[in-house]
DNA sequence: ACGAGTTTGTTCTCCAGTTCACAAACTCCT
DNA sequence: AGGAGTTTGTGAACTGGAGAACAAACTCGT
């Protein structure tokens, strides 16, 4: 792999410009960062089934996504394919897992160990993905006694000790929405600075905290707007040609 | 509640302008329809805090948005809010459940019990938000045993009977990624035109159909880059002012 | 009844992101 | 070596959404 590593000569190269005072890193539009992801999980498919190369037509339907757009995002990483050709798949994989930060595992902690907690905590896939989970934490005694998927389940006053001993940058929350917010504050304190939270509140965090929500019901909810669409707007259940756009 | 019904005199009334041809319906912006759901738990929030009425301000605070958004997203429902006074907490939920369709429930059947298909399964609050589950369904004859949340876990092959009986629109998929693809296309043929996929890949289905995914690798992928970021810009521990857009 | 104060609904401006379309760059065949 | 064919990378037009700002519309106190 790797015939082109990156050629050096040529034209511009804006890679890292270093100069004292610059950021050095040139910006990522947030709608390319959370495609990045997509891309590498069609590469790892590609490269799981043998291909070697592809071209952006190729990966982009792989990702679902328009193949412009796939190399517009592609570019803001750097110049990685070859015209005439396409993209060597594990060259391209490689760069893009670094890019996200993938290359090695990040340490993750779990707050909640109920039902979606126990669900986490068994999920093998985090592993390949660049996460690692270190620790499980929950407030309930009762929970404590149980081990979870390797990990015996801590107490939630544990907390700090854990985050600062295993440098976790990343924390979710599967705890009942009521207790959401304390725990990110608890979690924010001892150090972590991106939470995912599957709790169905607003979380208030300090500039400098990164938070991401999933929230099924939400979802549910969309794809019930759309449904109540449909039938709305064709009330012969022979055929409705209505347009609808897809979102895998 | 609902002091101010529909003050249907005045100004241009364009709730339904029914002309045969028009589409009826005044069309919401896909990013609004994205957000309808986040102010209905807010509002219900409020609802059972006893607030009766609040302001724009209030309700977006509570919903983690703009005020200017939050009046332009509930300007496309119609006016239901009063100049000097704000929005009438009850009135203007029952609002947004019924532009949502969310004021009587949607049956759903989950695919794939294993962890997390067991996690949904057992989630009581589908339910309060206009979701019913109406059949859990596993292709492993040892998993046809179980009982789960009051449901017998059934087997796949009596999908079209059970889509077919409940008149269900909406379906979970919680297979392995694998199984996904063949998962979606039995229920698009049983009638199914609505999927939440959890299963790490893109999906195909023909027009008509809906499809949201949840993929909790590409959040914690996408928490993981900002995170790389945060580490790479501020080199000191002590003190690093980097911007960071909350996404809550 | 009227004016001061409050808050909505909407218009206008701006920006990020998407899509198109094509020159540049590469391969392969003759 | 040169030309035909392929595919990338990107400039440019276009689209949708975000935020500021303000007039219209309401309440309340006098
Ligand atoms: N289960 C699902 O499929 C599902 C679906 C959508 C949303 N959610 C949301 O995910 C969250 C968890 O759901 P669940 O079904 O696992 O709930 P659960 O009640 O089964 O588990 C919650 C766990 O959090 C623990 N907990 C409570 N307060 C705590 C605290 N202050 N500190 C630490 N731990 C604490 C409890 O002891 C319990 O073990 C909820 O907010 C729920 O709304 C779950
Ligand atoms: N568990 C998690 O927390 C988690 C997190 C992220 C993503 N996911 C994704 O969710 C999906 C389910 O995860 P899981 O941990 O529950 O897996 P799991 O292996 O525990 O469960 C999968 C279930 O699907 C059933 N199944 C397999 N093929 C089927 C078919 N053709 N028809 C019907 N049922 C079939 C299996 O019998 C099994 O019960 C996976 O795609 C996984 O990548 C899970």
């Amino acid at each position: 792999m790797s015939a082109t590593r990156r050629r050096a000569p040529g034209g511009r190269d804006e890679s890292r410009p270093h100069e004292p005072g610059t950021p050095a890193t040139p910006v990522i539009p947030e709608a390319t960062v959370a495609r990045l992801p997509v891309y590498l999980r069609a590469l790892t498919a590609l490269a799981d089934a043998g291909t070697t190369t592809c071209s952006s037509e190729e990966l982009a339907t792989a990702a679902g996504v328009n193949s412009a757009k796939l190399r517009k995002d592609l570019s803001y990483l750097g110049s990685y394919g070859t015209r005439g050709v396409g993209y060597d798949v594990e060259y391209l994989r490689y760069q893009i897992a670094r890019e996200i930060g993938v290359t090695q595992d990040w340490p993750v902690v779990i707050v909640g160990i109920g039902n979606l907690g126990h669900a986490l905590a068994n999920f093998s896939g985090f592993r390949s993905r660049g996460f690692r989970i270190v620790a499980l934490l929950d407030a309930a005694p009762e929970r404590q006694q149980e081990e979870v998927a390797g990990l015996r389940v801590r107490g939630f006053d544990e907390v700090d000790a854990l985050v600062a001993e295993h440098q976790v940058a990343i924390g979710v929350i599967a705890t009942p929405a009521a207790a959401a917010q304390a725990v990110c504050d608890r979690l924010v304190t001892a150090g972590v600075t991106s939470i995912l939270n599957f709790a169905p509140t607003v979380l208030a965090v300090p500039e400098g905290v990164d938070v991401r929500k999933v929230d099924l019901s939400i979802e549910l909810q969309i794809l019930a707007y759309h449904e109540q669409r449909k039938a709305h707007a064709a009330p012969i259940p022979g055929e409705g040609l209505d347009r609808v756009e897809e979102s895998a």
